[in-house]
Formats: C-alpha cells, structure tokens, sequence
DNA sequence: TTACAAAATTAGGCTCGGCTAAGTTTCTAC
DNA sequence: GTAGAAACTTAGCCGAGCCTAATTTTGTAA
C-alpha cells in the first residue's frame, strides 16, 4: 500500500548495486566497500560515492568505515531485481532454447529493461515456478522468497545420498561441466570417498561414477535425499 | 565482413537518436534540429550537442544549420534497431498473449537490451515473418528492408476496393480505436463515400459500415486489392 | 533591401557515475 | 602500545547527456 509512493525510476547501476549488496548481506553480515567493488568490478571510491547517494535516498544505510545495509525498500527492489532475473532465466531455457549455461548475460541486461506486465507473463507462461534452471529460488509477485539452507556437496559425508538442488554459479564453462556429469537440480548423487585437504570427491549418479574437485563440489547446493541414485 | 569492427556499444540514447533520424529522413530529406528535438521530447540545444558527437562517431553527416543525414554505418544501426523493435512486437503478441496496442512501450525498452541471439531466437520462433502486427516491415537478419508504398485511406476514391496494409501509428488509444473497427493490417475495406475539407470518410469492411474521421484515415494505409470485401 | 522571426548553435551549468591521487581510519602483528 | 598494512573516504577530475540563456544564421515579408 505504501511501498508505490516514491517512484523515482532506479538507474541500471543502482540497480545493480543492491543487487550485489543484498548478495553479499544475505547472510546477515554487512556489506563492505571492496567486496561490492569487486563484484561490480569498480573501484573502490566509485562505490563509496554510490553508497553515499544510495544511503541518502533511503535504500540502505551506511556507517563509515564499517559497511553497508539494505534498508526494507532496497531489499525490495533487490528481490525484485532476482525476480526478474531468475523468471527471464527460465523463460529463455523453457520457451526459447537456451542452454542454461548461457542465460545469465541475457538476462543481467534484460531484467533491467522488463515491465512487472511482461515478467508476470513470463512467469504464467512457465506456471509461476518456485525455482529457476540453476535450481534458485524464485521471489514470487510479493517478494517473497524461500531460501532453503543447503549443504555443499564438498561437505557430505562418504555413503550419503544427497540431491543436488542448486548450482550456485553463473559462469558458463563451469555450468557446462557440471552439465556433462548431469548434475543438474534434481538429479541423486551418492558421495562415495572424500579425500581431505581440498581434494577430489568421488560420487555416484545413476551407473556412473565421477571424481570432481572440490571448488566445483562447494558450488553444487544439496539436501539428504530418500530413494536410491 | 567490416562491418563488425568497430563495436563501441552504443548508449541508449545513441539508439534513439539514429531510430528517429532513420525515420525523420526516410523520404530523402535532412533531418532538422527541430524535428529531432520534438520527437525525442529534447531540446534543441540537446541535440544539437548530440549530432556533433554522432558526426564525430561517423553515425551521421552534419551540415550546420541545414540538417543531419545517417551514415550507412548510422543506417545500419538504426536499421537494427528497427527490426529489434518489431521482432519483439511481434513475438509479444505472438507468444506472450499482448494486445497490438500495448506492445510499443515495452519494444522501446527491451529493444536496447536484447542481444542479437536472443532476436534471432524470437524471429525463428515466430517462422521470421516480414512484418509486425502494425503491418511494419521487418528488416530481416542482413538488414534489408522492403518498405512498399501504400496509399493512406484518406486518398482512396469512393467505388474503390482496397486492403489495408500497415497501420501507421503507435499510439495505443489510437489503435485501440482502429482495431474496434477491425481494421488490422490484412483487412479489405470498400471506400464509400468520401467528403473534402478533410471531412470523414465512409468505408464497408464484410458486412459493416463505418464512418472514420480524416485523421485516422491518413494512418491506414492500403493497397488496392482483388477480390470482394 | 532591410528588418524581423524562426531555427540553429554556442556558452555555460548541472547530475550521474565512473576514475586517480591523496588523506583517514581500522586492523594486525610485533 | 605502536608501526605498518589494508580498507575506506575525500578531493578533484572527466565524459555523457541533459538544461537555460545568449548568440548567430537563415528565411521571409514589407
């Protein structure tokens, strides 16, 4: 009811700074200049600057030398930004062919150029899916959304069978290499040894059996699983 | 081949600049400062500060206090952009269930934003069609465009059989109101009765009678057709 | 032809969102 | 506790793209 007062329209580059600051402050913590930089890739006073005119217009609140958080309306428009971002994801694998290793630059320029109209249809097209193809949640109309707490596969123990439910990165060469061992949302995995150290973890899925690293293992998200792989 | 060497990406309103002068000179003329600033909702200073970075760019050729005319490399971009815009009118329609009238806005936007891929998607998914739901050619993948010459209602002669072919206005109101007639690109219209001074104008479509005003009539645009409305 | 109106440009200023260089504050290690 | 490193902010600059006000050019009409 209040939320639609002000609607001064939000640049490209607001928008993407809360998207990153809402990423990084997810967890609770706050979010510092560098690592907002680092992820918008710019430096570290144009970020101060940002923060600056961001914490005047009420979208988060800012205590120097310390780091920043949203503010109620920034994590609104920030969900509102995964949305967009995650509906037009599925839109693109679901109706127009894409693989899901190379939706993500589509959609980080589209979200910023879609109507509410237009992603409300999207998302009837598709059903209002609760998840996106890397297995993300999906704030639905009223942002709300269900973030599970999932356990990375490098922390599963020898003998568990677990289902992979997220893919937690968005660069293509790695989505294609996890895609060739068919670990996609959904799919059962059974961890058959861990070697310590950082090392190679082998599982099963289905016949197969695969040793993967373990940078790639800590991006596969999943849940203790019923049934056999 | 030479084409694609020179990728500075354009801003937006680079885009919008080269869509409108595209249009504006269209019929061989230069297009003026004026001209520019009305349909960009700028002033004139504005634009002229713009046409001499575009001049700079190669985009255009400005001859001070005469007018601007594209460059083929300007025309190739607004050519683009042309059929960015109407290829997503027409899968927006086609596929996501809009109204032909509703379509213009969210084109403007998205027609910055999408890639050439994702408009290759669109286009093959609708079979490439050569026009929008307006009767607008689309300029197909090398950019060719067939833009016919078609007779505005207004300057039909009464007896005669005619189909309409584009209708020449975004304005959804206005569109909306052709549409309540049936009149969508395609339709067969007998001219009935005509009066001078820019009076209103008396066409049959099927079995209908109507009487339109001269304004919207110059928007119909027609082709003289075979066959019995 | 000349005077005035219309059109276009130039001058100068503003915001946004970047940058580098130069301070400040905080953290860490001894 | 203090020195140095790391993190952060401030100062000051820049270009894009808009603006208003002032000036220049062009077109028109007496």
């Amino acid at each position: 009811m209040n939320a639609a007062l002000h609607q001064e329209p939000l640049t490209r580059s607001v928008e993407d700074y809360l998207k990153v600051i809402y990423r990084l402050s997810r967890n609770g913590q706050t979010a510092s200049t560098s690592d907002i930089a680092q992820h918008l890739e710019l430096t570290a006073p144009s970020v101060s600057g940002m923060v600056k005119r961001l914490s005047e217009q009420k979208l988060l609140e800012h205590v120097p030398y310390k780091g920043v958080v949203l503010t109620d309306e920034g994590r609104r428009v920030a969900l509102r930004m995964l949305r967009r971002h995650r509906i037009i994801e599925a839109y693109l694998v679901g109706f127009l062919g894409y693989a899901w290793d190379d939706v993500h630059q589509e959609a980080e320029r589209l979200e910023h150029a879609v109507s509410e109209g237009l992603i409300g249809r999207m998302a009837d097209a598709l059903g209002n899916p609760s998840h996106d193809p890397h297995g993300d949640p999906i704030p639905d109309a009223d942002l709300f959304i269900s973030e599970l707490e999932y356990t990375p596969l490098c922390e599963i123990q020898p003998g568990e069978l677990v289902q992979v439910r997220r893919v937690d990165t968005s660069e293509a060469e790695r989505l294609r290499y996890i895609a060739s061992f068919g670990l996609l949302p959904g799919t059962l995995v059974q961890l058959i040894d861990r070697q310590p150290f950082q090392g190679p973890i082998t599982i099963r899925t289905g016949e197969h059996q695969h040793v993967i690293g373990h940078e790639i293992a800590m991006l596969l998200l999943c849940s203790r699983a019923e049934g056999r792989p």
